[in-house]
RNA sequence: GGACGGUUAGCUCAGUUGGUUAGAGCGUUCGCUUGACAUGCGAAAGGUCACAGGUUCAAAUCCUGUACCGUCCACCA
C-alpha cells in the first residue's frame, strides 16, 4: 500500500471475487437426485441398523398452502427423518393430504359463487364431483411445496384421507365403536353454524369479543301480579312485582322455561319455587335454584333458555324443565306465534327489545363486552341449537388414553403438555362426529344423510395411512411412530384423539413422543394471520435466502417450544453461513486437490497441536450435536455446529494449515470438511448434499450419497 | 374465572444441575484486498439480568409477592 494521496484507493468492487453460493442453482436438482436414489422409501434403505424409524406428518389441508408453521413444524421433522437415515434407521415419513370437510366445502363454494352458483344449484352429486376436480387440480400444491423446503418423504406412499382404502378405514373403526355400544344419536343442544348449515363440535369454535348490551328484562311474579295468562295493560304493570335478569341476548326470552337464582342468594330464597309470567308471550314458568348461578353477576337471577344455550339446557336437565326450541336452522324463529315466527335473530330481537320498552319492562341496558362463539372456518356466530347428531361416548376411550400418558407409554416436549393434555381428557364430553355437510365420510347408517367431523378420520391416521384395516407390512413394520411434531393448537382436536384411537384399535399408543413445536409470531408478539395479512410466506423466504438458510434459520431459534418471534435477520445469517460453508469446502477442495486418499481417517501421530486440538473440539461436536438431537433440542444442536465449523474450524485451523502443507494437515482437512457435512446434512441437506457431490467427483469421500452416508462417531476421533 | 409460558445488550434470543470479568447473531463504531469467503477478517463500545423481598459464603439461575406481555382451557347469562 501507498501512502500517496494521488494514488486512487482500491476500491473493493474491483478486486476479483470468488462467485457466492447460490441455493437456486441447485436445490431443485438434488432434491431430483434424491428422488432418483430411492432413498426417500425405506424399502430401498442399505440395511443398517434394521430397526424402523417413523414421524408422523401432520397431513396439511388439501386447500392450505404452506405457512411458517409448516416450515417450522416440517424442518424439524425432517432433520429428525434424516438424521435417523444416516444413523442406519429405515426410515418412513409417510406425506398425505386431509379432505378437510368444511374448509374445503367452503373454498368450492366459494368458487362457484363468482359464478353465481351454490351449492343447492349443483346439488349434491354434482357439487362433490366439482370438489374432487378441485382437489385433483390443486390439492398437491402444498405438498410440493414441502419439496422446495427439502422434505425427504416417501412420495411413493401419499396417502389422501378421502381415498378409497381410508374410506373403509373410517367405516370400519365407525362399525367397531358401533358394536361396542359407543356411538348413540341424541337430540343435543349443538353448536350450530347458520352458514355452514352444520353442528361443529366444541373444538371447532374461536371465540371472539364483541361489543354488546345487557338488557336488564323484569318477569312479573305470578302470585304478586294481576298479570295472567291473557297478558297485562299498564294499571296492571304497576300493581305487579318483579323478579329482573340480565341478558345479552333479548331475543331468546321467547324460549324461556325457567328463570334461575344461586340457591344461596338471600335475596331470592323466597322466590324459589314460584312462577313468573313470561312477558310477550305470557307463559308461567317456574323459579329454580341452581348453583351454577353466580349471585355476583348481573341481578343474580337469570332467564334460562334450555333450547339455545349450553348452560340453560344443563340446568334444564337437573330440573326437568321442558326444552322449547325456537330459533331453527336457517336462523329463524319459530314455535313461538305468528307474531315472531319467521323473523331473523336480529329483527326478532329488535322487536323484543322494542315491546318490552313499550311495557317498561326494561329496567336499564348497560354496555358490555361479550365472548360470542364463532365458527372456526367461516367466522359466523354460532347458534346453540337442539338438533339430532351422533355423538361418540368419550369415558372409555379417554381413559384408555389417560392410562397411556400416566405411565409414560407416550412422552411430550416440552413436558409440560402432558399436563394440558390429560387435563382435557379428564374432563372430555361426548363427541358430536356428525356434520351436515356434503364434503367428508359418509355415516354408514342407512338413511343417514349426515358425514363425519374431519377429525374422525384424522384421528386415525397414524395406522389408516399404513393401510389399516388391513393387516398390510407397512402397519406392521411402521406402527408406530417415534415421534410426531405438532403445534400446540390441535393438541385436544388431532393428537388426544389419534392416541385413544391408536389405543382402542391398534392396542398400542400411535406415536412414543409429540413434540408440541413453537408458534411462529410476528416480530411484535402477534400471531401470524393470513386473514389479517400479518403472515409471512416461508416460499418467499425460500427464493430470497434459500431452502438450507430457511431451515437453519428456524431451527436455529427453536428452543424446547419457546416461540418464536420471527426475524428475518436470523435467515441472513443462515444464508451467510451456507455461503461460509460453500467457502471452506472451496479451500479445502482447492488445497488437497489430488493428494488425498477417500476417507482415510487421518493419522495423529505425530500431528502439531492446532490438529489435535482441532480433532478434540470436531468429537465433542460430534457428541454434542448427536445428544443434542436425540434430546430434541434442536437449537442447541444448530449452534454447536455453527461455533464449530465458523470459530473452530475456518478461523483457527484452515488459517492455521494456511501456514502448513503437510499431509497430515491435509486430511485433516478433509476429514473435518466431511464430518461437518455429514453433521450439518440433516439442518441444511441442500448445500452439503452439493459439496459432497463435488467431493465424490473429486475423489475425496468414498460413499456416493450424503443422504444415507453414515452418521459420525464420536469414539473415531478421540 | 382457571392453568401455563415469557420479561437478559438498540433488535431477536442463548445461558444445562446456583460458582471467576453474563454470551451469540443482527445493528453501531474503528481498522483491513489477509492463500476460501466484504454474505469476509481483526478489534471496540453497549447489560441495576422486569420490580420488591427472602434463602445462601455465593443468585440471571432457588423461594415468595408484584407488574407487564403472550398462549391455552372454561364461556359468565
Amino acid at each position: 500500500m501507498t501512502n500517496d494521496p494521488d494514488e486512487p484507493k482500491n476500491n473493493i468492487s474491483d478486486i476479483p471475487r470468488g462467485k457466492p453460493y447460490d441455493p437456486k442453482e441447485v436445490e431443485e436438482k438434488i432434491y431430483r437426485l434424491w428422488e432418483q436414489s430411492g432413498y426417500f422409501n425405506p424399502d430401498n434403505l442399505p440395511k443398517g441398523n434394521g430397526k424402523t424409524y417413523t414421524i408422523l406428518i401432520a397431513p396439511p389441508n388439501i386447500t392450505g398452502s404452506l405457512h411458517m408453521g409448516h416450515a417450522l413444524e416440517n424442518t424439524i421433522s425432517d432433520t429428525l427423518i434424516r438424521f435417523h437415515r444416516m444413523r442406519g434407521y429405515k426410515t418412513l415419513w409417510l406425506p398425505g393430504t386431509d379432505h378437510a370437510g368444511i374448509a374445503t366445502q367452503n373454498a368450492v363454494e366459494k368458487e362457484l359463487k363468482k359464478q353465481g352458483l351454490s351449492r343447492h344449484d349443483l346439488g349434491k352429486e354434482e357439487f362433490l364431483k366439482k370438489i374432487w376436480e378441485w382437489r385433483e387440480k390443486y390439492g398437491n400444491i402444498i405438498l410440493d411445496q414441502l419439496k422446495k423446503l427439502g422434505c425427504s418423504l416417501d412420495w411413493s406412499r401419499t396417502r389422501f384421507t378421502m381415498d378409497k382404502e381410508y374410506q373403509e378405514a373410517v367405516r370400519t373403526a365407525f362399525e367397531h365403536y358401533q358394536k361396542k355400544g359407543l356411538i348413540y344419536q341424541g337430540e343435543r343442544v349443538v353448536n350450530w353454524c347458520i352458514k355452514d348449515q352444520t353442528a361443529l363440535s366444541d373444538l371447532e369454535l374461536e371465540y371472539a369479543e364483541e361489543k354488546s348490551k345487557l338488557w336488564y328484562i323484569k318477569y312479573p311474579i305470578a302470585k304478586n301480579s294481576k298479570w295472567n295468562k291473557f297478558g297485562v295493560g299498564a294499571s296492571e304493570i304497576r300493581n305487579s312485582k318483579f323478579i329482573t335478569v340480565a341478558t345479552t341476548r333479548p331475543e331468546t326470552m321467547l324460549g324461556d322455561t325457567a328463570i334461575a337464582v344461586n340457591p344461596k342468594d338471600e335475596r331470592y330464597k323466597a322466590l324459589v319455587g314460584q312462577t313468573v309470567i313470561l312477558p310477550l308471550v305470557n307463559r308461567e314458568i317456574p323459579i329454580v335454584a341452581d348453583p351454577l348461578i353466580e349471585i355476583e353477576f348481573g341481578t343474580g337471577a337469570v332467564k334460562v333458555t334450555p333450547a339455545h344455550d349450553l348452560a340453560d339446557n344443563e340446568i334444564a336437565f337437573k330440573n326437568n324443565l321442558p326444552i322449547l326450541k325456537i330459533i331453527n336452522e336457517v336462523g329463524k324463529i319459530i314455535n313461538v306465534n305468528e307474531e315472531f315466527d319467521g323473523l331473523k335473530i336480529s329483527e326478532a330481537r329488535a322487536k323484543v327489545v322494542g315491546k318490552l320498552k313499550e311495557l317498561g319492562l326494561i329496567e336499564k341496558e348497560e354496555e358490555f363486552i361479550h365472548n360470542v362463539a364463532k365458527c372456526y372456518r367461516c367466522n359466523s356466530t354460532i347458534e346453540p341449537l337442539p338438533s339430532k347428531q351422533w355423538f361418540l361416548k368419550m369415558k372409555p376411550l379417554a381413559e384408555k388414553a389417560i392410562k397411556a400418558i400416566e405411565n409414560g407409554e407416550i412422552t411430550y416436549e416440552p413436558e409440560r403438555w402432558k399436563a394440558i393434555s390429560l387435563d382435557w381428557l379428564r374432563n372430555v364430553r361426548d363427541w358430536c362426529v356428525s356434520r351436515q355437510i356434503w364434503w367428508g365420510h359418509q355415516i354408514p347408517i342407512e338413511n343417514c344423510e349426515d358425514t363425519f367431523d374431519t377429525w374422525f378420520s384424522s384421528a386415525l391416521w397414524p395406522f389408516a395411512a399404513l393401510g389399516w384395516p388391513q393387516e398390510t407390512k407397512d402397519l406392521k413394520n411402521f406402527y408406530s411412530a417415534t415421534v410426531i411434531t405438532s403445534a400446540r393448537d390441535i393438541l385436544h382436536l388431532w393428537i388426544s384423539r389419534m392416541i385413544f384411537s391408536g389405543l382402542e384399535f391398534m392396542d398400542q399408543a400411535p406415536f412414543k413422543t409429540v413434540i408440541i413445536h413453537a408458534t411462529v409470531l410476528n416480530k411484535e408478539g402477534k400471531r401470524m394471520s393470513k386473514s389479517l395479512g400479518t403472515g409471512i410466506d416461508p416460499l418467499e423466504l425460500i427464493e430470497k435466502y434459500g431452502a438450507d438458510a430457511t431451515r437453519f434459520g428456524l431451527i436455529y431459534q427453536t428452543f424446547g417450544g419457546q416461540d418464536i418471534h420471527f426475524n428475518e435477520n436470523v435467515l441472513m445469517m443462515g444464508k451467510k453461513f451456507a455461503n461460509k460453508l460453500w467457502n471452506i469446502a472451496r479451500f479445502v477442495s482447492t488445497k488437497t486437490e489430488g493428494n488425498i486418499l477417500a476417507n482415510n481417517e487421518p493419522d495423529l501421530d505425530g500431528a502439531d497441536e492446532e490438529s489435535l486440538a482441532l480433532i478434540k473440539k470436531l468429537g465433542e461436536t460430534i457428541k454434542d450435536t448427536t445428544d443434542n438431537l436425540q434430546k430434541y433440542n434442536f437449537g442447541e444442536a444448530a449452534h454447536v455446529i455453527y461455533d464449530f465449523v465458523w470459530h473452530d474450524f475456518a478461523d483457527k485451523y484452515i488459517e492455521h494449515s494456511k501456514t502448513k502443507n503437510t499431509k497430515d494437515v491435509k486430511m485433516i482437512l478433509v476429514y473435518a470438511l466431511t464430518t461437518i457435512l455429514k453433521l450439518l446434512h440433516p439442518f441444511m441437506p441442500f448445500i452439503t448434499e452439493t459439496i459432497w457431490q463435488e467431493l465424490v467427483e473429486k475423489n475425496l469421500v468414498k460413499e456416493k450419497i450424503l443422504i444415507v452416508a453414515e452418521w459420525p462417531n464420536q469414539h473415531s476421533v478421540l
